[in-house]
DNA sequence: AGACCAGACCGCCAAA
DNA sequence: ACTTTGGCGGTCTGGT
């Protein structure tokens, strides 16, 4: 089992605690038998204030750090601004042996604090990224995406984007099919593609504003074909100039990169579900050859498809199970 | 690894 | 007066 310790300080938020213990709590392999085991840490153990004024019981210090192969740093309101020592030891020394952490909402400032996102790029809630920035300069802030992965350092926007982190934290570790069962099990979305951008511009998207949304589903439906911005643009009956407009304004990114997003989601779930041979997954799902598939592949998750394969495919007895037409909704169940 | 080229992206502006 | 659209062209990016 993944050793996963979560550290709330003061004022710590409920909602993020929650997070990490249902996300990685949910997650089980195929003979339901858990796959990470999650612990609660605090400066020291016992009551921890939260910010919703109830308190809770950690039975963990912070020496439950050094027990863990990753930390979640949940966020505070306000955010955690001065760390005490002991606190950047645990967390310094934890970074040291090569465990990964992670950070969710104002998670980021204890980081931060720490000097372990310098010259990083990094994410926190959108309301205080003001605040963050003015503090810690020297961190590459990009206050528009749901989270970000710098190597073995993983920082998330506010509150539920928490959940995409975990979601693809269970990704990496285990593949998308975990994954995606954990999604099911909490009835979260799978993969958000898109950042925080669409949450602070229109928190409450108005149905006018999802007018690209088929258009989005015909794409699913066609991601093995070649499709460029003209294409798009003729089906959703607008010019080019204004299709990538509100592509960004609905989903906070452009059209060619949500489609490689989603290509590569469609890529690992043929590598895992198939036997296709890595040139035959790369033709499904759009991309023009292996070696695009590769080296995408590299880009966002560190590996190549064969090892992804090798991580995360199943042995299956009865030989290749193809199920044809490519479509990425299946990734949802 | 690097070069090349088509296509993607976006600021700006005028028109609707 | 204000919002939305679409075209132009310069720059950037991704795929080969």
């Amino acid at each position: 089992m993944h050793r996963v310790a979560v550290l709330g300080l003061e004022g710590v938020i409920p909602f993020d605690l929650g997070i990490p213990f249902q996300v990685f709590g949910d997650a089980r392999d195929a003979d339901e038998r858990p796959l990470y085991d999650v612990s609660f840490a605090a400066r020291r153990r016992g009551l921890v204030r939260t910010s919703a004024g109830f308190s809770i019981a950690a039975p963990f210090g912070l020496s439950r750090l050094d027990w863990a192969q990753t930390v979640v740093v949940v966020g505070s309101d306000p955010p955690q601004a001065g760390v005490d020592r002991q606190v950047r030891a645990a967390l310094r020394s934890a970074q040291r042996r090569g465990a990964r952490l992670a950070s969710i909402c104002t998670g980021a400032f204890v980081l931060a604090e720490c000097g372990l996102l310098d010259d990083r790029r990094a994410t926190t809630h959108w309301r205080y990224c003001d605040d963050f920035h003015e503090r810690y300069p020297q961190v590459k802030l990009d206050p528009a995406v749901l989270f970000i992965e710098e190597g073995e350092l993983l920082t998330s926007a506010g509150a539920a984007a928490g959940i995409d982190l975990c979601l693809h934290v269970v990704s990496v570790d285990y593949g998308l099919e975990v994954a995606n069962r954990v999604a099911r099990r909490t009835v979260s979305a799978p993969h958000r593609s898109g950042g925080q951008a669409q949450f602070i511009e229109t928190p409450m998207p108005s149905p006018r504003l999802q007018s690209l949304e088929s258009t989005r589903g015909w794409a699913l439906e066609h991601l093995h074909e070649p499709i460029s911005l003209d294409d798009l643009a003729r089906r959703a009956a607008v010019s080019v100039r204004t299709l990538v407009r509100h592509f960004r304004s609905e989903t906070g990114t452009t059209p060619l990169q949500w489609l490689t997003e989603q290509r590569l989601l469609l890529a690992r779930r043929l590598l895992e579900q198939t036997d296709l041979p890595v040139e035959v997954v790369a033709r499904r799902s759009g991309f023009g050859s292996g070696q695009t598939l590769r080296l995408r592949f590299r880009q966002a998750l560190g590996t190549t498809p064969r090892d992804y394969r090798e991580a995360f495919g199943a042995a299956r007895a009865g030989g290749t199970i193809d199920r044809g037409g490519a479509r990425c909704d299946a990734l949802a169940g």
